[in-house]
DNA sequence: CGGGAGATTGAACGACCGTTTAGTGTGCTG
DNA sequence: CAGCACACTAAACGGTCGTTCAATCTCCCG
């Protein structure tokens, strides 16, 4: 067994090598004598130390995730989904691990998928005892607008080289996510529409004896077609 | 030179069986002899017609693009980030290209940025078509609430098997993007918020000498600002 | 000191991959 | 019919990868 002083050693460098190449190249790229010539060491002692190469991934799983969830719970309280954006913000200390956290929602591993519903779950936790506080407006589908909190708070998370090059190119690290917070927060004070027309025409469309549930035929437009539907049979 | 009627044809299967087999297993797992299977032909004759396996991969993804854009500015004038949605809410037409498209924005591709960059231009277009028409609320920083809603509209096609796990496991097809439509009009209608306290309190917190809590050095705070300017230099 | 346990390594193995090569069939053209 | 162009293939090549193996090195304990 291993005990926890056990860190700073031959195996937790090339664990957080592990962490920066698969983070940089991705998991199916990255050789383990890549990672052994990061670390310094042999290909041979990561499967030594690690087993082979999807124990070592799992073992990147874990300690990720354990230092996302560990830093994370000192900042339930924080507000929303700005929990997630607080904890993004000081990208100096999570930056490799906001990327490899992205490759892990990417191609989805146990541990994401464990990663992931914990988030759902601290963001449906949060909305609730916000909800119970009276902060929040009323929503049709409360665990759908959970996700989607859950969505805009990862989105920046899985695209964030598509926005640093939107916004420019160069600048894709803190003053980026920092530009996020006001224009985020104040999409969920106010929205964006000045007026409820899309969403009438919306609730009008799927109320009508458009069937819009599921099945294989029907097919019907549904969605939140504009004023005007558009009758595609398709 | 090969014209456009020569489709249908063995290399049209292998695009077809490329896709399909990019879409599930991404680029890199997926070797070509599988598509070669899939595609009942030979791995030299996917050499023969395409170059290599790069450019089968640019093929692909000219085609995914041209399939999305084609069918998209027919789409141009649904409301906002529901284009996206609109577009995709018959997903038995567009299932494969879904997934692929989520691929093609996880690891970013020539094409895919280029199919990005033209989702925030068309994004933007939109938007600024309806802040003319007097249909939004004012926002500190356009761009920005541009790329939120790029985000939002992109988030479920990148973490569609996530969100079809969260909602109940089976349902990850046209129901659960269905379900998205209203929560979605909702939030861009009504925000989440009752009041602006959160916004107000951000607000004060960027616009304080606080900065915002950064790492090593002072460094300006820099960030988007406020309503004021940000003569940022870069 | 002696010996065992774990850390560490270079070299080799086998599998798979992308690509190349040399070739076969087939149909159209002159 | 000769010949050429093209679709198509089986087999082999060279390289890389994950993994294994046999052997050192190092340190601690009796």
């Amino acid at each position: 067994m291993r005990s926890a002083s056990d860190d700073l050693t031959a195996r937790a460098r090339i664990r957080d090598a592990a962490i920066r190449a698969f983070a940089r190249d991705g998991f199916d790229a990255t050789s383990l004598r890549a990672i052994a010539a990061a670390a310094g060491v042999s290909a041979a002692l990561i499967v030594h130390h690690f087993g082979d190469k999807n124990a070592l991934r799992a073992a990147c799983d874990d300690y990720v995730v354990a230092a996302f969830i560990d830093d994370k719970h000192e900042l339930i309280e924080a507000p929303t989904t700005d929990r997630i954006r607080t904890a993004l913000h000081d990208l100096e200390r999570y930056g490799p691990y906001i990327d490899y956290l992205g490759r892990m929602l990417g191609d989805s591993s146990p541990a994401a998928d464990r990663l992931f519903d914990e988030i759902v779950q601290v963001t449906r936790e949060v909305l609730d005892e916000q909800r119970r506080a009276g902060l929040l407006v009323e929503t049709s589908d409360p665990e759908m607008t959970t996700l989607l909190m859950v969505m805009l708070g990862l989105a920046p998370v899985m695209m964030r080289t598509q926005i640093g090059r939107a916004l420019g190119g160069d600048q894709l690290s803190r003053a980026g996510m920092l530009r996020m917070t006001l224009p985020t927060l104040e999409l969920l004070t106010h929205g964006i529409y000045r007026d409820s027309a899309f969403l009438d025409g919306a609730r009008e469309a799927m109320a009508s004896g458009e069937p819009v549930s599921d099945g294989t035929a029907s097919g019907g437009t549904a969605s939140g077609g504009t004023a005007s539907d558009e009758g595609e049979t398709s």
